[in-house]
DNA sequence: GTGAAAGCGCTAACAT
DNA sequence: ATGTTAGCGCTTTCAC
C-alpha cells in the first residue's frame, strides 16, 4: 500500500528511528545533514507517516470524542463547529457522533469512541451523562457541556440555564405579559428541566400563572415549536387556563423551536409581537433571520468553546489535575418578537443588536 | 490500560487466537463450550478490542471520510446526519471535515483522513475535487456528491443542478416575473455556476434580462441572502435594469440565504410574495417555516444518502468495480413565497405541500 | 549522533 | 477444533 517508514530509512540511508526522530522532532536530535538527507527522501517517496501504527504504539491517537444531541439543530452545529476549528488547529481530529438524545446511541457512539482510543471527551449533556461505568472513561480527560454533573471527575462548563431562562421570562413580564405559555424540548432532557423551572419561578415570583397547563413539550425542531404554539394557543377557554384566555407570549427553549411558533402563530393569524410575544433561548444566527428578529437568551458557543479546549488540552497534556467547573450566564438579545421596538424598518445588523448583558458572565466555582 | 485479548486468552484457558475468532465470527469456527468460555471471560474482564491495532493489522479502520463545506448550513447538516445514519449503522464510523470552500482545508483534512486509512471518501464536491495526486486516494473508494468530476475513477450523485435552477426560475416566470434576480454563494463554487447557468437560461429562453447586474454573489448564509437582496433591491434606477425598476423576484441558490432575503424585504417594508417573489433551492426544513414558507426546489438528501452509501459499501467490498454515476433531477416544493396561494390561514403541514414533480426523478449515464 | 530491537494489540496463515 | 507465530508500521529504550 503506501510507503513506510523503512523505505524512507533506506533510502536516506539511515536507520528507522532516526526517520522518527525527524518527524516528531525528537525525543532526540539529529545531525542537520542526516535530517535533511532524511526529509528529502521523505519528500521524494511522498511518505506519511501511518496515524493508526503510531497512534497504536505511542497510545495517543490524537483524537477527542465529540457527543451531541443532533447538528441539525442550529445551536449544536454551531457549538460543534467552533469546538472542532480549535482542536483541529490544535492538531486533533474529532470523532463526533449524533445520540439525538436517546442515551444507547449514546452508548454506542462512546464505546466506539472508547475503542479507537480518543484522547478525550467532550459532550453535550444530553440524557445520560455517559455514566457508563467504563473504566476506560475515568482515565479520560472529559468535559461536560450544558450541565453539571454529579459524577465530580468531570469538567463542565455550563449555562445558568434556569437564571437565564427566568430572565428571559421576566423581559416578557417587562412587557406586561402574565400569561407566559412555555414551549420545551423533550421532557427527558435535562437542560430542559433546568429552563422550565426558571420560567416556573420567575413566573410565581411575578405572580402569574405557571401551572402545566402553559407547559407544551415537544421535540427540538421548527416542526415541534409549530405544533407546540399552536396546541397552547387553541386550548383557550380551557378552565385551567386563567380567564379562559390564551397565552399572549411564549418562553421557547431553543430557537429551532422558537422558528417554529413564529411559523405557527403567523398560520394562525395571530401577528408577532403584537398579538403573541416570543423569546426564544440560544442564540443563533438564525434567531436574527427571524420576521420578526426574534428576542433570545444568547449563550456564547464560542466562548464555551474555547474554555472546553483549553481545559481538555490541559488536562490532555498533564493528567490528573483537578476538574474545572463554570457556570455561565447567558445575555438576552433583544429582537423585535418580544415587543421592543428597536431598529424599526430599513434598518440594518439583525441579530446582534442590544444586548441586556455583557457577554458572558462568568461565575466560577471551583470543586 | 485496558484488558487485552491475551488476558482474555488465558482466563479462558484457549489461545488468543481463538478469541479473535470468536469476537470476529470467524474466519474460522469455534466449538460452542469454547466460545462460551470465551464470551464469559470477555464478559466478566469487560474487555474490549482496541479498533486501532485491529485497522491496523486488518488493514481496515472501519471508517469513511467525509468532506463537506458546513454543517452550519441546514443542507449540508442534513446531508451529513442522513449519510452518517447509514454507514453508522452499516458499523462505519464517520470522520467528518468542515472545508468552508476552502481548498487548503480540503487537502488537510483529507490527508488527516488518508494518514488514518479510511476504507473510503465521501465529498461534496466544493472546489476543489480533492485532485491532490495522492497515490493513495487512487485506490480509494471515492463518492463525489453535487458535481461530476472529470476525473473518472470517481463514483458521483448529483442533482441536475442547472436544469433544476432553470425550473425553479420557470415557476417564478409562471407568476408573470420577469425581472428576476438571482442570488449566488460565492463565485469559485461550482454548483453555484451551475444553477446561475440555469437561471440564465431560463431568463434568456423566457426572453427576460438575464444581464449580470441582476446577479448578487454573497457568503452562503442567512447574512449573505440579505445583504445580497438588499443590494439588488437598492439598485433600482440603474441605467442597467430596464425601466429602471427594481427585481420583482429572487431565484435564490440555497435555502439559508433565501431566509437572509426573505428577512431584507421584510426589513424594507416589502411584502413577500406580493412585493417580492423567492424561491430557494436545496428543501431543507428550514424552508417550511420562513413567513410565509418558502418555496423551493428540493433536493432529495435521504435519497442521495441512501444511494451514496450503498456504492460506497459495495465498492469497499469489492474493489475494482466501474464507478456509479448518476444525476438527480429535483423537485420543486411549493410554499407561498413565490405567489402560490395554498393552504391559506390555519392550514396545516407546512414544507411538504405540493409538489410539482414526484420525487425524486433519477437520470442515469453510466460511465 | 545513530543503529538494533522490543513491543503496542491485533489478524490470519500455518501449524497440529 | 484449536495453538503458534509472523508481522501490520510505528515509538522508544538500550546499546554503541
Amino acid at each position: 500500500m503506501g510507503v513506510t517508514r523503512a523505505q524512507v530509512a533506506q533510502r536516506a540511508g539511515v536507520s528507522p528511528a532516526v526517520v522518527s526522530y525527524v518527524i516528531n522532532n525528537g525525543p532526540r536530535a539529529v545531525a542537520a545533514r542526516t535530517r535533511a538527507a532524511v526529509e528529502a527522501a521523505i519528500a521524494e517517496l511522498g511518505y506519511r507517516p501511518n496515524a493508526l501504527a503510531s497512534a497504536l504504539r505511542a497510545g495517543s491517537s490524537q483524537s477527542v470524542g465529540l457527543l451531541i444531541p443532533t447538528r441539525t439543530d442550529p445551536f449544536y452545529a454551531n457549538l460543534a463547529e467552533a469546538v472542532e476549528q480549535r482542536l483541529s488547529a490544535a492538531g486533533y481530529l474529532v470523532l463526533a457522533g449524533n445520540t439525538y438524545y436517546d442515551r444507547s446511541r449514546e452508548e454506542r457512539y462512546l464505546r466506539t469512541f472508547l475503542d479507537r482510543r480518543i484522547d478525550a471527551l467532550i459532550m453535550s449533556a444530553g440524557i445520560s451523562l455517559a455514566a457508563s461505568g467504563d473504566p476506560a472513561l475515568e482515565e479520560l480527560p472529559v468535559v461536560v457541556l450544558d450541565a453539571v454533573p454529579a459524577d465530580s471527575l468531570y469538567s463542565s462548563i455550563a449555562a445558568l440555564e434556569s437564571d437565564d431562562a427566568a430572565l428571559a421570562v421576566e423581559h416578557l413580564q417587562r412587557h406586561g405579559h402574565t400569561l407566559i405559555g412555555c414551549i420545551a424540548g423533550p421532557r427527558n432532557v435535562g437542560v430542559e428541566a433546568d429552563r422550565i423551572r426558571g420560567w416556573r419561578r420567575q413566573q410565581t415570583a411575578g405572580g402569574a400563572p405557571a401551572g402545566d397547563e402553559l407547559i407544551a413539550y415537544a421535540e427540538t425542531s421548527e416542526t415541534g415549536g409549530e405544533s407546540a404554539a399552536s396546541a397552547l394557543l387553541r386550548r383557550r377557554g380551557r378552565p385551567s387556563i386563567r380567564h379562559g384566555r390564551r397565552p399572549t407570549a411564549f418562553f421557547v427553549t431553543s430557537d429551532i423551536q422558537a422558528v417554529g411558533a413564529i411559523y405557527a402563530c403567523s398560520e394562525m393569524g395571530l401577528r408577532v409581537p403584537d398579538d403573541v410575544a416570543v423569546v426564544g433561548f440560544g442564540g443563533t444566527r438564525r434567531a436574527g433571520y427571524t420576521v420578526p428578529p426574534l428576542t433570545t437568551m444568547r449563550q456564547d458557543v464560542e466562548y464555551i468553546a474555547d474554555v472546553a479546549t483549553r481545559e481538555l488540552l490541559k488536562h490532555i497534556k498533564s493528567p490528573g489535575q483537578a476538574p474545572y467547573r463554570s457556570r455561565l450566564r447567558g445575555n438576552l438579545v433583544l429582537g423585535r418578537s418580544c415587543g421592543c421596538d428597536l431598529r424599526p424598518h430599513g434598518a440594518s445588523e439583525p441579530g446582534d443588536g442590544r444586548t441586556l448583558e455583557a457577554p458572558p458572565q462568568v461565575t466560577r466555582d471551583h470543586v
